[in-house]
DNA sequence: CATCACAACGCAAACGATTGCGGCCCGGCT
DNA sequence: AGCCGGGCCGCAATCGTTTGCGTTGTGATG
């Protein structure tokens, strides 16, 4: 007499596993969840795993979330995967993530507001438990509701300006001013900003550091030689200098707000003859990849994104913990590479 | 006498909503999908359209996930987001998927099978209707049994021996025809091939199609001049390509299998005090950003990243309609992009 | 007038887990 | 013997939707 064996199309349940185990699903809980597991018999708790185990029973989220409303998710906002920048962040944040039993969420808002906000809205919906958001601009009325409403969040990079909020991100002036330094040793004295866009706090942040290194360098502070970016974007970044060059101003060296910026200067060189860094040296911000192999490479202030996103992640899974922790941020040490876009100037 | 207004805190419900109208939850869904919005009477519908509306009702997707065991997600497996290939392609995916009402789970796999397996069983228990996977290997019984599982899947750029599954990529062999046939025009015979993974079916394509492109050519097929990198990666490229030098094989142009490969290449030029493309011509693959800016200028062989997630995202939307639908493959045209990496031969 | 069809809607049972509460049993105490 | 206190465990409600089925009411028909 051969045991009826059902072939079940759906997964097991946790019912199969406390009927496999005769116990009642609640007990079955009890026994699978560590946390409550000091609540039923050692000896019924290894049944229920044996039994779990052998159906090879897998808790299902959904029905889990629905009723505790949490998910183990996080949501990671990104205004531009396309950015390489993100990347290496997003495998800092998923290498805490995972260990510590959650998952996150990317989404990309391609700097648009609008976008941002349906896109949270979904996480949310999803239950996710926290956002980690490298989104922020200083003036920012969404993410001040959500935190208002209790949201968990940190912010990477960039911050919003009158609310705290823990945050992780490079020390901008420290990074700015190595930038400066290194120019200023090679015989520099005429140096231009490009700065990134003045609604996000990094941008402001590098300009300021930007003006001091300069005051501090004793290179005086000529407004003129800064000017703004409206995105952290080659082609901003290109317009900028163009901007800048067409203005008659003499300068000999760039500091770009980020790579993407200072690449954008590439382009213009080609357009109008000039040479890096004979004609004019470049340092960039972030060491996103591949700097090194470009036309020059790409002299930097190197951030450590794959700390920047441990960072971010373990600060998020502290809120989480402990929501009424006071909010700490992180800051990060840079450190300048040197490559082959700065040179002194030409004698 | 005020209104007792009771303040929520918790998110307005399909109950509030029927509350609200004076209909019964149940009506209140139907009156709310528009699938089943006809079987309530025009009027009832409007009433409780309003109700939703007034109170802003967004249905719980959670709740809707466990009930219809459905989720308006697909999941997104990738090798390893780094590689500057995938962003955009996941834009594409996205842009076609959101207005299509999905949302899209992106996963790493960092390359390793085990982790894969894992990240697509989260998948999978959070109920994805469909993946696009990108780590496709020639033997991979994951997939083959995912496949007989009855998952929905298409596969992007990479296939699986022996199983029929909907895919889109580039076609390989007009590719490499393309870049061989540039490099003959240029008056190069000895040509070298930097394989990519030979368990990725790209990888084999691509080794096949060379070899039938050296042959249309005229310029023979000798096997000592192509070597297979273990993963496609920069690193690997250039252990490959030191391999080959060190062989002391002859050949003045190499076709990368792609344009992480390439760029290993560049690494060992600058070891061996070689320049590009004087002393070897070198072409990728994939066309990358960013590779204008090289050093020098990369030649590649350009595929339509945004629109093979196009078309994977569509070719998904199509197989979750339809499941008995006959897959279908799409092959997109490359296209050269020819800069500073190739030259003629050094007389 | 009895019957029938059909439109419109409500009832209640799911989906799969978690959890407050109460019941049972057993050992120890007075 | 009676009582109390834990330790374990089961009961049943709950999370927010969807959906098969049954009920109601209405107009048309024989």
């Amino acid at each position: 007499m051969t045991e009826p064996r059902v072939v079940r199309m759906t997964a097991p349940t946790l019912r199969d596993v406390a009927q496999l185990a005769g116990v009642h699903p609640a007990t079955a809980s009890r026994a699978l969840n560590p946390q409550t597991r000091p609540l039923v018999n050692a000896d019924t708790a290894r049944k229920v795993l044996k039994a779990a185990e052998s159906i090879g029973y897998q808790p299902n989220p959904i029905a889990r979330s629905l009723k505790t409303s949490r998910s183990s998710t996080v949501g990671l906002v990104i205004p531009d995967l396309t950015n390489p920048l993100f990347p290496p962040i997003v495998r800092g944040i998923e290498d805490v993530l995972t260990p510590a039993g959650y998952n996150a969420w990317i989404v990309n808002t391609d700097n648009d507001p609008g976008r941002e906000e349906t896109q949270i809205e979904s996480l949310r919906s999803r239950q996710v438990e926290g956002l980690i958001v490298a989104t922020a601009r200083r003036e920012h009325p969404l993410l001040v509701r959500l935190q208002q409403h209790g949201v968990r969040m940190v912010l990477i990079n960039r911050r919003v300006d009158g609310i705290e909020l823990p945050s992780v991100a490079a020390d901008d002036d420290t990074g700015i001013a190595l930038a400066v330094a290194h120019l200023a040793a090679l015989g520099h004295t005429r140096i231009a900003h490009l700065a990134g866009p003045q609604q996000t706090s990094t941008g402001v942040a590098r300009a300021r550091a930007f003006r001091h290194a300069m005051i501090d360098n004793g290179l005086g502070d000529d407004p003129a030689l800064t000017v703004e970016c409206g995105y952290w974007s080659e082609s901003e970044g290109a317009q900028a200098l163009r901007r800048l060059l067409d203005s008659g101003a003499k300068f000999t060296a760039v500091v770009a707000g980020n790579d993407l910026i200072a690449l954008g200067c590439y382009d213009v060189f080609a357009e109008r003859g000039m040479t890096c860094p004979d004609d004019m040296s470049v340092i960039g911000f972030n060491e996103m990849p591949f700097l090194d192999k470009m036309r020059p490479p790409l002299t930097t202030v190197a951030i450590p994104h794959y700390e920047i996103g441990v960072e971010a992640a373990r600060l998020l899974l502290d809120t989480l913990d402990d929501p009424e922790r006071h909010p700490r941020s992180v800051l990060l040490a840079p450190s300048l590479v040197v490559r082959a876009s700065t040179a002194p100037p030409r004698g």
